[in-house]
RNA sequence: GGGCGGUUAGCUCAGCUGGUAGAGCAUCUCGUUUACACCGAGAGGGCCGGCGGUUCGAGUCCGUCACCGCCCACCA
């Protein structure tokens, strides 16, 4: 005897176990050799993460996708893997060796500290991939990846090494998105822009005449970073601009500093913004590095990669600025302070100078790195770059070509918006914990073939813009094409010794470059680093492309663009033929879920209580396309409630009996309520089918849902009753059996969505004498075409209907549920009488009727309702309340009246019948014929109800 | 500043190619009829944000305005 309620708590655990050893999951079972395939990869989480609600909806996803496809017969690979997340990752481990109060990283040095990464890697990394499970994810664990895998590692550096080759990745000095907490380059992606409140300072700079005496006038500059001012190297006006016409070519002297710097024309400069004249500090903005270019100005860095002034590394600029400078002040005082703290000390000295005209509060946006939360500053330094742009032609090209769809479709525009406009992508990072990029560095060659050989460190870093690049797959490979280059023996070394090595003089000394590439370069290469690529594996030839993406809408920048320049250029193809971009999921106020909002819905905890196939329900059933998702967990309640509705269908029919022949036949049944059930459920199953296939993943939930609850249980279980529960016979044999077939259909209409229960449904109701031939979730999806019933659905549904009319008008009537009343049907057709009178009994008991009889006229004082042509008459005697029926009739007949005269105006509408289609007008009469009789009914009974 | 979405029942949302406005929850009334109270029966509740337009016909298409949300760009 099975529970009352399904128990996901015991049954989970022991279901994913029997898909485990079933291996039912995995890829290229033997017994679909052939068969068509399909393929997703996953969306690798961080191995750092935890299971999120957007993992929670992108797993359910894509597992129902894979649970559809696998049961319609393919062979099915869902790759699933996880992300070595450098930043992250790496936050996670130092912020552990602070709290254990163990050596920093620091001084761990590089080989131990990513030893230490590892080892937590295999301790807490996997958590991710166990929840995963639990959520019911049928990836094929067997292929397990992570991105810094050996064969993936091989993957990345030689797609480092070949796009090196081919010119598209290439080193550069320029700004970066520097983050002074992480220390480490960023790319622009990884900078979100912040709205902050903070103060525009106006700054007077004294205009100098040719022999550099100061005349007087003053230029005035805005800024709202006043410590880069010490950086400045000209004031910018705008050309066309009136107020500064008669200063353009002379020179302003730089206030503190001291240093003369031209007031240059330049077309950046906006006369609407600020006061039209604007400072220029090329080594500290973007805007103004540009301008620096265009006008070959200098760059002085006065700020340190802790973004501290560093006025030292500058004396030389300050020294040569002549007596006015505030030598003293700028190198004893403002060198090494933070930069907020020489923010506010520079206003002040401006300000003590009467160099401060004003000071206005202001907010404007700061750009922010995503992980440390630092502001970012803009930090000229050398870093390794993608040449983007020639990789995004291909990548647009195949959209707009339709090779890769976007579902829904407008996201195109975003992906196109993004790549039209893409700047050289920073793929280098200042972290241990990563791909380690594969370039060597050796000593330059001048032009007579020597080595010029360098002393210390200081020496060393001055030549670091001269250095000799070495990329290759291996260090074997840099070494020679080092000695080949120098024509004499290399040595691989620490960057650190490098002085010695050389001035040793024996060999040529070889270093690596120390920095790691962006987490984002090796997840750009999944969909085919995982394949087996760069070897040809079948895996790749086969499924390469992959058959669908799905993925949120956050990632289609970092992810999905880059995945598809990658595999573009490196495979000639796309990645995937669909990109499903899903919505985020957020709290039921519609705020975004965030640690420090403290609004996060753990999906675990959801799981713990509700099980995972109620979670993964609410999240289908509410994941329609288009709209972000507004989570509850009174929804998921409710769709708990519908996994037990399901779980007692199921018991019902075994405690009747009800038990699948496997040589039952759908198409050969008698019984009208069998062909009418197995009718719907072909309906359902075509609704479903589609509405998957169109990523519809709502309308195919809401589609099992109605059938489950408001078709099979409320009326064809409660229809079947009699049969199941009268004499033995053919009718009650095939009764069991097509309830036992309806219930095998719908679980496997379920289990893409609710795992779980309908396997465990399936193992408990199979037949103890034949077991089943495969776990559900290889058994074959449903295929009922042509057991539509049309005659069925008549008879059916007149029955439905009209037990629903009576026991509405009951209700509406106030006639207690215990009164057994009769019911006369005036003047009904032959076809009605046999309807009826093949459903006597289960109408009696479901409109609680003591009898059904027919006669030529109403009897009097009754209560009268039409269904479908056919006057229902039920005579109340006791319980009719004359004027409640009488205002019921009222209303009634005011609705249809209403009704059949906005049909009328449209029938006499000349234009409507002229040009509307035949079917749509013909549906219209009909529909006031009927309106009209049924008022004519209802009108006669009222004036019956009036005479009596 | 550029772009994308949203505005439908008290709440949360469906409504795909224009053709009788739907669901879940909540509310109200009733029901211990042995599958299920995580249940059953019934009811109430909507000028589909405003204004124009196209059409025989608009929640659905076009324009426009308002408000809400998101993305991108922007340290004067």
């Amino acid at each position: 005897m099975m529970d009352k309620t399904f128990d996901p708590q015991a049954v989970e655990g022991r279901i994913a176990a029997a898909w485990e050893e079933a291996e039912a999951f995995r890829a290229g079972r033997p017994e679909r050799a052939g068969a068509a395939l399909f393929t997703i990869v996953i969306p690798p989480p961080n191995v750092t993460g935890s299971l999120h609600m957007g993992h929670a909806l992108n797993t359910t996803l894509q597992d129902i996708l894979c649970r559809f496809e696998r049961m319609r017969g393919k062979d099915v690979l869902w790759q699933p893997g996880t992300d070595h997340a450098g930043i992250a990752t790496q936050m996670v481990v130092e912020r552990q060796l602070m709290e254990r109060q163990e050596p920093r990283r620091t001084a761990l040095g590089r080989e131990k500290f990513v030893e230490k990464v590892w080892a937590w890697k295999a301790q807490s990394g996997g958590a991710i991939v166990e929840q995963l499970k639990r959520l019911g994810a049928s990836c094929d664990w067997t292929r397990e990846r992570f991105t810094l895998d050996e064969g993936l590692s091989r993957a990345v550096i030689k797609v480092f090494a070949d796009l090196y080759q081919q010119g598209l990745i290439y080193k550069d000095k320029r700004l970066v998105n520097w983050d002074p907490a992480l220390q480490t380059a960023i790319s622009d992606l990884e900078v979100v822009q912040v709205e902050t409140k903070g103060h525009l300072w106006h700054f007077k700079y004294p205009v100098v005449d040719e022999r550099g005496e100061e005349t007087g006038e003053f230029i005035v500059v805005a800024t709202t970073r006043p410590e880069t001012m010490l950086g400045d190297t000209a004031v910018a006006v705008h050309p066309g601009d009136p107020r500064y016409k008669h200063l353009h070519g002379k020179k302003v002297r730089l206030p503190l500093v001291g240093r003369l710097i031209p007031v240059i024309a330049d077309e950046y400069s906006d006369p609407e913004k600020g006061t039209g004249a604007v400072k220029i500090t090329p080594a500290h903005d973007f805007n103004d590095f540009e301008v620096g270019r265009r006008h070959g100005l200098r760059l002085i860095n006065v700020l340190s990669a802790e973004a501290e002034l560093t006025l030292r590394d500058n004396e030389e600029f300050l020294r040569g600025a002549g007596p006015s400078a505030d030598l003293d002040i700028l190198l004893g005082e403002l060198d090494s302070l933070r930069r907020d703290v020489a923010r506010k000390r520079v206003v002040e000295l401006m300000e003590a100078r009467g160099l401060l005209e004003k000071a206005e509060p202001y907010t404007h946006m700061v750009p922010h790195g995503d992980r440390s939360g630092a502001v970012i500053e803009p930090w000229l330094t050398d870093q390794w770059y993608v040449n983007a742009k020639v990789l995004a032609g291909p990548a647009m090209e195949a959209v707009r070509a339709g090779k890769t769809r976007f579902i829904p479709k407008n996201w195109e525009k975003t992906y196109f918006d993004w790549l039209e406009n893409i700047q050289p992508w920073c793929i280098s990072r200042q972290l241990w914990w990563g791909h380690r990029i594969p370039a060597w560095y050796g000593p330059p060659k001048s032009a007579d073939g020597t080595v010029i050989k360098a002393g210390g460190g200081a020496e060393l870093a001055s030549l670091s813009d001269h250095w000799e690049i070495f990329v290759g797959e291996s260090e074997e490979a840099a070494v020679k094409a080092a000695e080949a280059h120098y024509g004499r023996p290399v040595k691989v070394i620490e960057a650190g010794g490098l002085g010695e090595a050389v001035l040793a003089g024996e060999a040529v000394p070889l270093f690596r470059d120390p920095d790691v590439l962006d987490t984002w370069f090796s997840a750009a290469l999944w969909p085919f680093s995982t394949l087996g690529w760069p070897d040809e594996t079948p895996e790749l030839k086969e499924r390469y492309p992959t058959s669908v993406l799905v993925t949120g809408f956050d990632i289609i920048f970092f992810w999905v663009a880059r995945m598809m320049m990658m595999g573009l250029h490196f495979l000639g193809d796309v990645p995937f033929r669909d990109v499903y971009i899903h919505a985020l999921v957020r709290d039921e106020k519609g705020a975004k879920m965030s640690k420090s909002k403290g609004n996060v819905i753990d999906p675990l905890e959801l799981i713990g209580i509700y099980g995972a196939d109620a979670l993964r329900f609410t999240l289908a059933a509410m994941a329609a396309q288009g709209r972000d998702i507004k989570l509850s967990a009174q929804r998921i309640e409710g769709y708990r409630n519908f996994g037990t509705k399901l779980w007692n269908a199921a018991r019902f029919a075994e405690m009747n009996g009800c038990v699948l022949d496997p040589a039952f036949d759908p198409r050969q049944m008698k019984i009208t309520l069998n062909r009418w059930i197995v009718g719907e459920t072909a309906k359902t199953v075509a609704e479903i089918t589609s509405a998957i296939e169109a990523y519809r993943f709502n309308e195919a939930a809401g589609a099992a849902y109605r059938f489950v609850w408001n078709i099979y249980c409320d009326w064809y279980l409660e229809l079947a009753k009699p049969l199941l529960q009268g004499a033995d016979g053919p009718a009650k044999e095939e009764t069991r059996a097509a309830t036992a077939f309806v219930r095998e259909q719908l679980l496997k209409l379920l289990h893409p969505f609710m795992p779980f229960i309908t396997e465990e449904l399936w193992a408990i109701t199979a037949s103890p004498h034949r077991p089943r031939a495969s776990l559900l979730a290889l058994a074959e999806w449903p295929d009922l075409a042509g057991c539509e019933n049309p005659a069925a659905e008549a008879e059916i549904g007149f029955i439905v209907e009209l037990i629903s009319e009576i026991r509405s008008v009951r209700a509406e009537m106030n006639v207690p549920p215990a009164a057994q009343i009769p019911l006369v049907l005036v003047n009904a057709s032959a076809g009605v009488k046999a309807y009826v009178e093949a459903w006597d009994e289960t109408i009696r008991r479901l409109a609680r009727l003591s009898e059904i009889a027919f006669s030529g006229a109403a009897p009097p004082k009754s209560v009268q309702t039409v269904v479908r042509q056919t006057v229902a008459a039920l005579p109340l005697h006791g319980f009719v309340d004359i004027e409640a029926e009488r205002t019921r009739l009222v209303k009634e007949i005011a609705k249809l009246k209403g009704e059949s005269s906005k049909i009328e105006a449209k029938l006499n509408n000349r234009e409507f019948v002229a040009r509307a289609p035949e079917e749509i007008v013909e549906e219209n009469r009909e529909r006031l014929a009927e309106t009209l009789s049924k008022q004519e009914k209802l009108t006669a009974a009222l004036e019956r109800l009036q005479g009596a």
